[in-house]
DNA sequence: CTGAAAGCGCTTACAG
DNA sequence: CTGAAAGCGCTTACAG
């Protein structure tokens, strides 16, 4: 027992105790077809004993692959992030390999940090949390042969590169109707930021729903935010202060619904009475606030899921069925929009 | 450019074009101070071009470290892992070692799994969030001389095992407190699970902050709860249903409390009129609820990033200044609470 | 400081 | 099926 821990046996070593020479011992190491099985099992015996199998797998497996799945996003620091980094995990542990996780905490300094660090130990694939940023930033992923798959990407990154998204425009679109539907004629939207597709998409769904229900798209109903409560709580209160406010808000995503939900009730105002408000995300904090928030759901642990499938895919160099997959959003009725014709609405000028 | 690619470069190579002997080249790579400025110089260069000397470099740092610092997880699904979780990402992310994030789910044998699967891809150490258990459980780690911090745990683990905790005792002995500060007499509580040190901490600082004020302790309003919003849910309803109910219930953890929210809400009872709640934790949810959650801070982002900074000491070998860190939880006010004095309240038979 | 020489651990045709 | 031989890429005393 205690020798083989003591210092590493070379062939040279099994080879005089199998009574083989060197090369017989390196045909069975690497399986060569032309050893006889009896002297194959004999040396295999040693080669077993003495750890020389499990060093020889483990260079190998050290070849194809270290074991890694790395998961970067801009920020690790929200339900989003978290919603979707579950959905990875849950099918990483089934396989062999472990996930990293890494954020560039909104610096371009530290992704290019990360990049680097990438290289040293090296990954076998990465999936990006990256709402946006044009294809050369992939790059060097493409030098170091590291597959990977681009997470909430609007999908213009061209046939190259996987993707997996959600149907933000059906989204935005869903939740505007559904507001028309209430008998809302005065919808607003608090938008994420401009340079984001899945927002700008989001906004382009609200506009068509507007307009295919012959409702004016007006400039003070759309504001701008991006995703934060903060943003949800100043747009929110821009809008209160205009002569004619909204009767609804779609709130761009859950996060800045609940600074919707703040800056309402600091004017004392009520959900649904005086507001209906609709979210986007359906993260866990949807049904916990009150009242509970209707929301777009978008599938963030599904798409996570299957992101990490195609990277496995990717990985064992296994066609894909579809570069792009576009995960379906979906209304999900809570309380806090209310029918306009309902009761206890106070009158507005 | 290309050749570089192309093929490997030997040393053989490099020191046919230097002009030197394949030892020169070899001293170089080692950095071995017996060789004269200039060749040095000339073969480095060399050695840079050919990609030797990062070659050389990445096998050095596969030998010392992995770049990996592996997390684990009983369950990957809670804000409470999540706060951890970031806390490490925070500290780990200026060095050079990404984060491997892994989770049990819950099961012994995904556990099992995971130890396995540390030893075919090494960890530089790891960080445990584990709540229980005994030492038994680390002897892989142990046995691969891989270090490891332990985050939540009471630190009953003996003086070999760094661990890093809150004062739950403290914790739960504060919030009582404060309830009773405010008049409160009839004060119950909802527990974590029995099993878990944390919880026991807890309820031993309710008991104690009861029995110094003279108050009696009664059974029945000690609930055994599991720490999610169900079991709070259901230990509300039944303390709803005693022929005394309590007037403030302390939730045992955020979580936990929106389950107290939600039985309170569908009896149609109010948050602080009717019952005053105090959570334990302060996760983000706490200040998102309504009324927002009084609640005993226990820093978990912190408790990561401690315990991060901890293993990175044992990593490099380095002195811990203590083996076992407690940090210290604090009293959140927030809108839960309520003096029994205070107006509205309507009156108990 | 530097190289010729010996050696290590392994692989790869080649001959039988 | 197996081994003797040649060879590769590298390291390590040793001599000068």
């Amino acid at each position: 027992m205690k020798q083989s821990f003591s210092k590493r046996s070379t062939m040279t070593e099994i080879a005089a105790k199998a009574g083989v020479s060197i090369p017989t011992v390196s045909r069975v190491l690497h399986q060569r077809p032309d050893v006889a099985p009896e002297t194959r099992k004999r040396v295999e015996q040693l080669l077993e004993e003495h750890g020389l199998l499990q060093r020889h797998a483990k260079k190998l497996s050290r070849k194809e692959h270290s074991g890694i799945v790395d998961m970067l996003f801009p920020g690790f620091d929200s339900m989003y992030s978290f919603e979707i980094a579950r959905g990875v995990e849950e099918v990483l542990a089934r396989t062999d390999r472990r996930l990293a996780i890494s954020s560039t905490h909104h610096s371009l300094e530290l992704e290019q940090h990360w990049m680097s660090k990438i290289q040293n130990s090296p990954s076998d694939g990465a999936i990006l949390v990256l709402a946006h940023g044009e294809p050369r930033r992939f790059d060097p992923l493409h030098r170091h042969n590291i597959p990977f798959v681009v997470v909430d990407h609007a999908g213009e990154l061209g046939p190259d590169t996987p993707s997996v998204g959600a149907t933000n425009w059906l989204g935005g679109r869903t939740a505007t109707e559904y507001l028309i539907s209430l008998g809302h004629r005065q919808i607003a939207v608090i938008t994420g930021p401009t340079t984001l597709p899945c927002s700008q998409d989001r906004v382009a769904g609200y506009r068509s729903a507007l307009e295919t229900a012959g409702l004016p798209v007006r400039p003070d109903y759309i504001c701008l935010g991006d995703f934060s409560p903060d943003s949800g709580y100043t747009q929110t209160n821009v809008l209160l202060d205009l002569s004619d406010p909204p009767t609804a808000i779609f709130a761009g995503s859950d996060e800045q619904a609940n600074g919707v939900y703040r800056a309402l009730r600091d004017r004392g105002l009520s959900i649904p009475d005086d507001m209906s408000v609709i979210g986007f995300d359906d993260v866990p904090t949807a049904s916990i606030v009150t009242p509970d928030l209707t929301t777009i759901r978008q599938p963030l642990r599904e798409m996570g899921r299957v992101a990490t499938t195609m990277l496995l895919h990717l990985i064992n160099e296994e066609p894909l069925d579809s570069v792009r997959v576009e995960l379906t959003t979906n209304l999900i009725v809570r309380n806090s929009c209310q029918s306009l014709n309902d009761a206890n609405r106070k009158e507005r000028p």
